[in-house]
DNA sequence: CTAGGGTTAG
């Protein structure tokens, strides 16, 4: 190990005068050293001196350093010089475009590795099924399969995998089915693919005879069966098999959490956090507090977020840019302003979204020329407003009563590159027929470039009850029936709104239209937040 | 020299 070293030292001295030529062993082993203390210049210094002399594995460690980085730029251009490439080299490349979502480069790339004649192997098609694993792709999966049976790797676990997601994008059952019996030697990681596939095309029960059937499980088995019952709403189920969970980390408390917030339970979820903390079992990390805060925010527990936020501080989390936006959210949404703006002016490093976060609780608060003044601060601190921004800001001159300020905003969006979405329009929809522009706000609909849907008729038909015009208001209903099996859940966010405003008349007639329609608290996403 | 599966904000 000394002699190693101190030849390392004196190579060191001499290949920057380039007097000998290193051999290709050592000089990767000087890389990897530089690289595991940390020191990408100097093995990119290194790299670069001998770049003649390096084999393939030498330009891959480097690609690798790049990748592991998230530097995908450099592992690129390193790429391209390269005089060789192996399967390793696009392996390492594909890996490293899947983590930044560049599914179009890692397409790309992959027919150049086909055209070139290089055979994929079986970490290839793990590497790149994200790429083609969504609506649009069958045929891509299909071809991907294909050609991995005709290479024989679909035997392999890691390719078979893959390919299990692959079939479960495509919403598959039979080709899910099929792919995981071709496997060879099946292991926990492909039953788990397995179970999450059956999970995600609603088939909870053959998840449940699979989880059973399957040799040995592990914790993320555990967690696959959990988010499975949870997304597929059997939130029953879902404690029922948390409380018989052998072992439970904080993600197993965090899931099950959060799964009571999707499911709109809030306090349950708040109870079982209570539970977590006092067990001293496990420490919440920040998803479990994110997930807390919005609890918090969206039922107004605004002890429970003070109590939230003390623990955040006292961890040492209190700068986390999510969960500082969070807090803010949940001040917000529990009426304190103050607290929010508090947190929000306390923030070293913002982005849009802390930004939309505090202007939307300025918004929810009536503060409309506030919430103006600070969209005019974002802009001139130099952060690019979004859709949610304009979202929050035209609800907020909405809110306010400023109509015409609201139609400049609404006119101006396109400078940010932002076209206006339903959300945009039911916002001024809500604003002109809240004024009393009634007329303006039903031209404003024919003209939109889609279909009215279930926010725009609301809002017209709240507006139409506040001013009692009942033609119109007839028009709004209708439109509401036509639209009932979209997002029932709307309904109620929609009483709520207006129940705030004490405009009772339009509760009255939206609670008489959901049960008319029979409208169910089933849907648990939520479709403005 | 690469390594497939589970959670976060507006």
């Amino acid at each position: 190990m000394r002699r190693l070293e101190s030849s390392a030292t004196f190579l060191r001295g001499h290949i920057s005068r380039r007097i000998f030529t290193v051999p290709t062993a050592t000089l990767n082993r000087l890389i990897n050293d530089h690289l595991r203390d940390g020191g990408l210049v100097e093995a990119r210094m290194l790299f670069n001196q001998n770049r003649t002399s390096l084999d393939v594995s030498t330009w891959n460690t480097m690609i690798l350093a790049y990748v592991q980085r998230g530097l995908m730029l450099e592992a690129h251009q390193v790429f391209d010089q390269m005089p060789v490439r192996d399967v390793v080299s696009w392996n390492t490349m594909f890996m490293g475009l899947k983590k930044t979502k560049d599914t179009e480069t890692v397409l790309r790339l992959f027919i150049e590795m086909r055209r070139s004649g290089l055979i994929p192997d079986e970490l290839t098609i793990p590497a790149i099924i994200d790429a083609v694993s969504g609506p649009g792709f069958k045929v891509l999966v299909l071809q991907i399969h294909t050609l991995a049976i005709r290479l024989g790797l679909s035997l392999n676990v890691y390719t078979g995998s893959a390919l299990l997601r692959g079939y479960t994008s495509l919403r598959d059952l039979r080709g899910l089915e099929r792919v995981f019996e071709e496997i060879l030697l099946k292991d926990v990681v492909s039953w788990n693919v397995l179970i999450m596939g059956y999970m995600k095309l609603g088939f909870v029960e053959d998840g449940e005879r699979a989880f059973s059937e399957m040799p040995e499980r592990n914790i993320i088995t555990w967690h696959t069966m959990l988010i499975g019952y949870i997304n597929n709403m059997e939130m029953d189920k879902a404690r029922d098999f948390f409380d018989k969970m052998s072992q439970r980390n904080v993600f197993s408390w965090t899931v099950m959490i959060n799964g009571y917030v999707q499911s709109r339970e809030y306090k349950v979820a708040l109870l079982l956090f209570r539970e977590m903390v006092e067990s001293w079992s496990n420490r919440p990390s920040h998803y479990t507090f994110s997930t807390v805060l919005k609890a918090c925010a969206a039922s107004s527990s605004l002890l429970m977020g003070r109590q939230v936020h003390s623990m955040i501080t006292k961890r040492g989390m209190a700068c986390d840019i999510v969960l500082s936006t969070s807090l803010i959210d949940m001040y917000a949404k529990s009426g304190d302003i103050t607290a929010a703006s508090h947190v929000f002016k306390s923030m070293p490093v913002k982005n849009p979204a802390s930004w939309n976060s505090m202007i939307g609780g300025l918004a929810r608060h009536g503060l409309g020329v506030e919430a103006l003044k600070e969209f005019e601060r974002m802009v001139q601190c130099g952060y690019k407003p979004d859709q949610v921004t304009f979202i929050n800001l035209l609800s907020a001159c909405a809110h306010a009563g400023l109509v015409e300020e609201g139609e400049k905003q609404f006119m101006l969006m396109g400078r940010f590159g932002i076209t206006a979405e339903k959300e945009h329009y039911a916002c001024m929809v809500d604003l002109l027929a809240r004024a009393g522009q009634l007329d303006k706000a039903e031209r404003l609909i024919n003209g939109m470039p889609f279909a009215p849907d279930f926010v725009i008729w609301g809002a017209l038909l709240g507006a139409c009850g506040l001013h009692s015009c009942l033609e119109l208001g007839e028009v709004a209903a209708k439109g509401i029936s036509r639209l009932r099996r979209e997002h029932p859940a709307a309904y109620d966010v929609l009483c709520r709104v207006h129940g705030e405003k004490g405009d009772w008349t339009s509760v009255m007639e939206l609670r008489r239209l959901m049960r008319k329609t029979k409208a169910k608290k089933q849907d648990a996403s939520s479709w403005i937040e």
